[in-house]
DNA sequence: GCGGTTTACGCAATCGATTGCGCAGTTGTC
DNA sequence: GACAACTGCGCAATCGATTGCGTAAACCGC
């Protein structure tokens, strides 16, 4: 019954026009009125608002966004790049996306979510040139970097998850790639492991930035990097599992693995558990992210925590800034080591 | 330089007139050319196009959208209602809007996000009128039922995660609460437990539908509820682990319990152990969802699965249904009991 | 070579809200 | 009482693409 209102028996949304002819005034006056502008007076916008209330009446968004040329939205963009799943979703997009989300949301905006499963060099200018939304964040710097470039020439209202990358023009946010590396390395060799895997994709840059962290912590401790400890991983898959039996197979010895992510890591374990080897009592393993699994997990595993609010309230952050003209610098967020079961200090 | 025909210097976007104009053509021309309209010769579509391609334009989406009066675009709304918290990093929710958004994607449609904070009696109405998008998916039953029902008496493509209620007259897909919650409870009694507590939100319908299924699966064993044993807990926060914990220290004797979710379940475990109880030695505990924390807990979770992909395309497909006119029925889908540690056969 | 059909494309209205400019009518000032 | 300033509000252009209808040119058959 009350619905009714919302959509008259003619079937027609209500518009503005008509609650200016129900009002006794012009639809510029009824546009003023809502949105609250000082020439009105207060008792005529009472009256109007009053009315569009009562009559259901809701802005055409559509309209709006083509008359202001702003759509109080957000996208938040994932090229889908190398991966031909489907990344949505991945437990670890979701819980960036999640806190984006919240953050956005929190500022009134509505959040969109664009997929592109081809992107080529132009993916991101036609994007940005759909007048979806006000302003970007792309997740997945993978394999995108020049297509960032490209774009952040000229669109300011942009931010990357990511790295910061020698030649880069666009604004990252990211966690401390590096350092996290070099702690979760230093960390097993403290406790005195010594032949320790590195286990990750590292073709892409943020994994490629841990990789060099661990070759640090290895050559801070005067060591040199076995190459063939090295070894390519997928974050989902049984590629860490495959590789971390093969090598047991074949006999290498190691004692400490260094895993890019915690699934990677917990993949590996259950590799070196069906092999007989004991975590940590053989082999000592650190994950990366801090996820969710981590601390659920059997043995709980020591994990380097990236800190997901506060990424996504910094890229949120800057990217209201750039939306409001300024300019930001790309930001790196410290990481943190969570002690725990799977590579105890001792 | 490729990007400065995205944006000439101008700094005006390229529209379709000044495509129209290069080609010498009309705008009707060059729209219907985009659009593949027959009407227009293959020829001049393919001049058209690569000109359209080489001065890197894209049809402005809101003056489509406007003109069209649709969005290519499905949007999720999330009323906030009991929950003040930010529901969207939630992970029970973020794994479903992750499977949504997989389906619609696939689709060729974008995904809005919009989060209702403060949900009244007309907020469907409101988001439905405002033309944002083309279909809608509500995520969160709970306390909106009289809400649902009143934007669904006119307005057609719209699904809701949730139970099917009895006087609902909007299309909802969710999973057999009801049977859940009588294979969980049935199990524990099959097992040899006798005194089961219920720990969950039943205030909410798809609870609601579990505890009923408890109910009946001790009816159907001759034993009565004891009502003292049904313990209203939150999905977040201390509430089950402070009901367990408070219930061990008053001395009360039990041997199983059924949780609303897989959460709740470990929340009580982990009362259980700082009380010096063992599950499932001690107390058999079964969960709900079988989130990603249930096969990696320990001891691992007995837990009731739902099917999230299943839900997700089944909510998607009925969608879809909805918006080429055709009616939908509600759905449940089933769910079944997976076999862990903390609940075991016997 | 003529009526009739088809082809190819342009004109102008339209979607619905926003907003710069300007016009009445009122109030204020000396 | 004359002129300026202000108040309250409407006119009409605008955002950029889509689309129904119309028309000129090309084409066809006989």
């Amino acid at each position: 019954m009350e619905l009714e209102k919302v959509r008259p028996k003619s079937g027609r949304a209500v518009k503005m026009t008509d609650i200016a002819r129900i009002a006794g005034v012009s639809s510029s006056t009824v546009s003023r009125a809502l949105a609250d502008h000082p020439t009105i007076p207060e008792a005529t916008r009472n009256t109007i608002q009053a009315l569009a209330r009562e009559h259901g009446y809701v802005v055409n968004r559509a309209a709006r966004n083509l008359r202001q040329s702003q759509t109080q939205t957000i996208a938040v963009a994932v090229p889908l790049g190398h991966e031909r799943e489907q990344l949505i979703s991945d437990p670890f997009f979701l819980r960036l996306f999640g806190h984006l989300a919240d953050e956005i949301s929190q500022r009134r905006y509505d959040i969109l979510l664009v997929r592109e499963p081809s992107p080529d060099a132009h993916w991101l200018g036609r994007l940005v040139q759909s007048q979806r939304a006000d302003g970007f964040i792309i997740v997945g710097q993978s394999d995108q970097h020049q297509a960032l470039n490209l774009a952040a020439r000229d669109y300011r209202p942009l931010v990357v998850f990511g790295s910061e990358l020698p030649d880069q023009i666009y604004c990252s946010v990211g966690s401390d790639n590096f350092e996290g590396g070099r702690l979760a390395t230093d960390h097993l060799l403290r406790s005195g492991r010594r032949r320790i895997l590195f286990l990750g994709p590292a073709e892409l840059p943020q994994i490629d930035l841990r990789l060099d962290g661990y070759r640090q912590a290895i050559g801070d401790h005067g060591l040199s990097v076995d190459e063939s400890f090295v070894l390519p991983a997928h974050f989902t898959g049984p590629s860490a599992h495959d590789a971390v039996r093969d090598l047991l197979a074949r006999g290498v010895e190691f004692d400490g693995i260094f895993a890019a992510s915690d699934g990677i890591a917990l993949s590996a374990i259950r590799a070196l558990e069906s092999a007989g080897k004991r975590c940590p009592a053989d082999v000592s393993v650190v994950g990366f992210d801090d996820s969710d699994l981590a601390s659920q997990s059997h043995p709980a595993l020591t994990t380097v925590r990236q800190d997901f609010p506060g990424i996504a309230a910094t890229i949120v952050d800057h990217l209201f800034r750039r939306l409001d003209g300024e300019g930001t610098y790309s930001s790196t967020l410290p990481v943190n080591l969570v002690l725990r079961e799977s590579a105890p200090d001792r």
